[in-house]
DNA sequence: TATGAATGAGCATTCATTCAT
DNA sequence: CATGAATGAATGCTCATTCAT
């Protein structure tokens, strides 16, 4: 019964590069993979521990109580999966000779973002552990995919000041294109348990590419 | 009856109900908002014991193990789930005078459907466990949205037929509109922790269905 | 997994075919088998109930609650193993041609009545419980074994007087002849995990009957 | 109960020990006590663990499950017999002057080792539990009982080889010595639940031995 | 600082027993 | 009478957390 009720100290504040950081990043490492297997609430410190070749008590040194760890990790995968994905993005077409191909490319590389282990296994974690730490929507949604979808709809707005397209509003276009692009992989991949056929992938991604521009291509360059 | 006796009249109290059916009932109820709320592993059944109003030993006796409680829960909260949508897509227009206002209309009862406190823990429940249960993805996929997808593409493609709509892949479009109608939901309720403002729900819904209509709306007719 | 079997065929020998009698017999019956197979702290009421196609409460209304019942089987088994000794004890050689061959022959007997798998788990139930129930020790030693060894101890005063054997006192006698004769069955069988191979059986029973000959067998006439 | 209690115990408490070892030790004490007087099945791990002054957490902690801690006990009293009997046996006489009364001396504490409380629980919970842990039996047999067993048979031998007794096969008289020794204590003792007056001991041990040497003395010498 | 040891609280599950029907 | 249903009280076992070393 661990919820939101002290006001909490910033998570990323630690500058002791001690040497003992190794030690922290290992118990990190182990949170991240233990949690995002077993969840919060089966995931054992023990466990943790255990695959961090750190005893339970260190565990507790370094990051305090099993809710606190669990903050870190989960700020730890977001940051990661947003990295990810703003790399993705950075292959997004600027003045592409073949708009849909560009958008294919960019697409694709974002799906695969998407189902990326840890962003699924982030996901996962959020939906998971929202009733009992609500406070984390906020913090994650705007550390990583916000980020990310307001990058996309800057470089969609761009490309509709060049003419490709067609854009009332670029951050609800960005929003869409996510969601057609992303629409079928929770089912290919039984809700990310079972890895997507890479042309599953594609067919699914070029689906959602295609209606995206039906709705938002310029009809005079199509 | 002058009540000399002391005969129980056959009490159909609701909050705790003595008959049988009516136990099992309650343990149902019990088991699907503790799990909505506390997720699998965090349950406990003593909880679920005491919001039934019974003994720990009756749910066994009527349910089995907590395995087997919660996958009643789920099928239970899966089958409601379904009644919902199903009885939202019974207001699909068919031969609609203002294709758009129809489409809104439906868009606006499936949203309500995807937004319900049910259908919002059906969903993470399932996909916190999906881990743990793998197998049900597929039960709770083919009991539910699978015949509403279905359901939904088939009344799309009479729209198509009746030349509202250019489709090529109904199923695939089904889907599409979905997920453009319910895209923003999750924001919009802090991932179902938050009621989501009508007028919101409203704007959201609206913007996923002209972006549908953009990309199938039969441009003759528009 | 409860009422595996509800029908258990009528037992023929029964004098009440109404039930009520076969009920209890019944009831006795999966008692004696599953205490013997499972020991006291272990069997469950339910497992004696669905063995003997009743319900637990029925078990209660014949026989009061779990410890009666067992004093009940218990009294049942003693009395079932101590008519077989005493069957055994009939073949007693009163004049014999032969002394060894005669007393064999009895000895054969007891041994198969001790290694029969009523009287040890009788034994191990015995031995089991008398921390909890003390008073069944002298209960079941009266009511059989001690029956058993007077009616020995007179066979062996009778071939004394006849002369064959030299017997100070015949009741001490009578138990070492009972215990050099079953003294090697506990290892044999494992302690009445295995069964007994004849053979063996029947080594074990002659070194015990040749030590009790060498050392009560008279020896004017060996 | 509100609120986590620091109630500590006073550290320097010497009937709960604190040390590593101790702690260990007064585990298997408490399980060893507690497995004697209940039986496997009845004994509780709260119990053992409160009689050892320790939380039930520790002893999974330091043994494992309650098999596991079982075993152990099982083990330490086993080791414990086996090393009160050998010692018993080194009281054996080698070239006696009065052979009776060598054997009375050698067979009375051997009596005393069976008769005492943990030896005789060790054969009580053996038996009880064989069905459970059939591969105790054998453990246990190699562990003590067949060493004390073969020692005697050892001692016999080198006494018949001394021309004092006359056997064909020393084992088996070693188990027919024991047998007979022993015969009555279990009747005396009520199986192990009163303690035996040591003047029917005296007799119920002479009246083995003597059976004993009209059976195996050397007749030229008696 | 890192850790091994310890523990109170809690968990899923079972059981002997009762009672209304 | 016989029973299905119900339950309070255990039971074996785990876990997040603490603390002396």
């Amino acid at each position: 019964m661990t919820g939101t009720r002290k006001s909490r100290p910033p998570l990323t504040d630690e500058s002791h590069p001690n040497g003992r950081v190794g030690k922290r990043q290992a118990i990190l490492e182990a949170a991240l993979r233990v949690f995002a297997r077993e969840g919060y609430g089966q995931a054992s410190v023990d466990t943790i521990a255990s695959e961090a070749g750190v005893s339970k008590a260190t565990i507790y040194n370094h990051l305090g109580d099993k809710e606190t760890l669990f903050r870190h990790a989960l700020a730890e995968i977001a940051s990661r999966s947003n990295t990810k994905t703003m790399d993705a993005l950075g292959a997004f077409p600027t003045h592409p000779e073949d708009l849909r191909a560009g958008l294919l490319g960019v697409a694709h590389k974002l799906a695969e973002c998407f189902a990326d282990d840890q962003s699924t296994a982030l996901r996962r974690l959020l939906q998971s552990e929202i009733v009992r730490f609500p406070d984390l929507f906020e913090t994650i949604r705007d550390s990583g995919p916000n980020q990310a979808t307001e990058a996309l709809a800057g470089q969609l707005a761009r490309l509709a000041n060049a003419g490709y397209l067609e854009l009332a509003d670029p951050l609800r276009a960005a929003n869409q294109f996510v969601a057609l692009i992303v629409d079928e992989l929770p089912t290919l991949s039984a809700l990310g348990t079972r890895k997507i056929d890479d042309a599953d992938l594609t067919k699914a991604v070029a689906a959602g590419v295609d209606t995206f521009l039906r709705a938002f291509g310029n009809r005079a360059t199509l």
